[in-house]
DNA sequence: ATGACATTTCGATATTTCGCGAAATGTAGT
DNA sequence: ACTACATTTCGCGAAATATCGAAATGTCAT
């Protein structure tokens, strides 16, 4: 996930998609429902401001969905991004945990 | 500084680094010393089994100042390196803190 | 079925990055 | 000054990465 966020182009999309929230809701037998969210093509108008194609954007969100850092849906003919932000609070965590053993030095 | 996280060996560095605490006092005129810390050659022992040779870990090592993650020191022959906490907790409140604006969805 | 649209895959290319080993630099002690 | 040691710099090759454009895939509407 470091790594993912470590391109400029994958944090510029990471901070857009966090932008735009990420509506959840519970189905019937209790299973988590994405309702929506930015669509590959407007990840790419916002983000690059077309600066970018399409192809790269994809490229782009298979890495950081590969990573665990946010999650695509099918919706008909789009595929929807949201930030997985479980995966987002652990890796927060990590970062905001304090390792050193006390005493140490 | 998630590119420089992005790199097995220097998440490893930084790993390590973590868990050597890092000693911190005030000198005479408030000004802040850090005491110690692992030297270059004692990252390079510890983190990869030497089997990295020094002149790599040097050069993580300065990717991760530049990247302003760690603070390298000269003490006498040795340079200690440890954790800039700040930036890390910088990072931390990051991935933390939720941008959705509410009610977007 | 056909056309329009959204997205992904593929191939090619340019750039970046990592790693090693040798040489250079810098420091401490004798 | 000389030696021993710690670290950095440099040159280079190998591998990974980002980007583009074209072609392929999949979906919706007519």
């Amino acid at each position: 996930m470091f790594k993912s966020l470590g391109d400029p182009t994958r944090l510029r999309i990471f901070s857009f998609l966090r932008t735009r929230c990420c509506a959840v809701a519970l189905g019937d037998q209790g299973n988590v429902h994405t309702l929506q969210g930015p669509t590959v093509g407007e990840v790419c108008c916002q983000v690059t401001g077309l600066e970018k194609i399409n192809s790269t954007i994809s490229f782009h969100l298979k890495e950081m969905r590969l990573a665990g850092l946010i999650e695509v849906e099918k919706r008909g003919k789009f595929m929807v991004c949201n930030v997985n932000r479980d995966a987002v609070a652990k890796l927060a965590k990590y970062l905001g945990e304090d390792e050193a053993p006390t005493g140490c030095c």
